[in-house]
DNA sequence: ATCCTACGATGGACAGAGTACAAGTCAAGA
DNA sequence: TCTTGACTTGTACTCTGTCCATCGTAGGAT
């Protein structure tokens, strides 16, 4: 998380107190939240921070590959700050919960030369679909 | 095609001239639509149909599963006829381009149950990504 | 062949998610 | 402290999708 910071100052980010406060909002493992969510959270460290600002600041992490987004319902975006740590998703079908995971072997090694159409393939994202223990009937 | 509403039909669907250009338009390999696509594929034929209809229209094929839906982008939701033929999809990073692909080995099998958090795992999906031969440098 | 009616179609209003932009503000270097 | 370009803000706008009251019709009943 200071982390995060230095190694944003270190790429010649302005440190504003909003850039801050969405950083720090982003923090911790499993975390998959909404940009109105993100909002929402540094609202309560920063009243006055606006919705524009939070979605500019999402974006610019994003290009920096420090967050990634992850869309795994067709609805609103969800922002990941394990960015650095490639991983992939289990989702409950139910209550839409996201949990990190890492599967055994590299799933990009599976897709045959003759299935990738002459495309140069240079990543894989996996969704897990299923019911998570506390919806399970 | 004749096949796909032959189904329906067998399901007790009210057999519509909306849905049944609905269900032609929504026919071949490698066919991801967003629903304004389908509609205005759908006027050619159908020049009153409304887009409400298409919406209510791919909704019911994606509860019958004849029909997936695929949000690749974040952006629109895309409609696959081939619901019936499980696959995965390759996406060109640029032009946003998609291909169906048949993996070798079984996704689902790679995910260890230490890392499946007491989910009932039932389904994965995988896109891989890449730049496809028309945008390539 | 005609009638009935429940189910489907319509379009317009509405909602959610995200973007564009002009004007105001401020971080940080000189 | 001053300056300035980068950042922030609010609002208007676009895009995608849903809702709903009303109208129309597919297909079984007669
Ligand atoms: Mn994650
Ligand atoms: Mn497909
Ligand atoms: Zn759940
Ligand atoms: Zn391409």
């Amino acid at each position: 998380m200071s982390d995060l910071l230095e190694r944003l100052r270190g790429r010649g980010w302005r440190l504003t107190s909003q850039r801050r406060v969405v950083a720090e909002v982003l923090n911790g493992d499993h975390v998959h939240l909404t940009a109105d969510e993100v909002h929402a959270l540094a609202t309560r460290r920063l009243p006055e921070i606006s919705r524009a600002t939070v979605y500019n600041t999402l974006g610019e992490l994003v290009t920096l590959g420090e967050v990634t987004e992850v869309s795994t319902d067709g609805r609103a975006k969800r922002y990941d700050p394990n960015g650095h740590r490639p991983h992939h998703h289990l989702v409950c079908s139910r209550c839409g919960t996201i949990r990190d995971v890492r599967p055994g072997g590299d799933p990009l090694a599976d897709l045959p030369t003759a299935e990738r159409f002459g495309f140069t393939v240079s990543d894989v994202e996996v969704t897990y679909r299923g019911v998570c223990p506390a919806c399970a009937d």
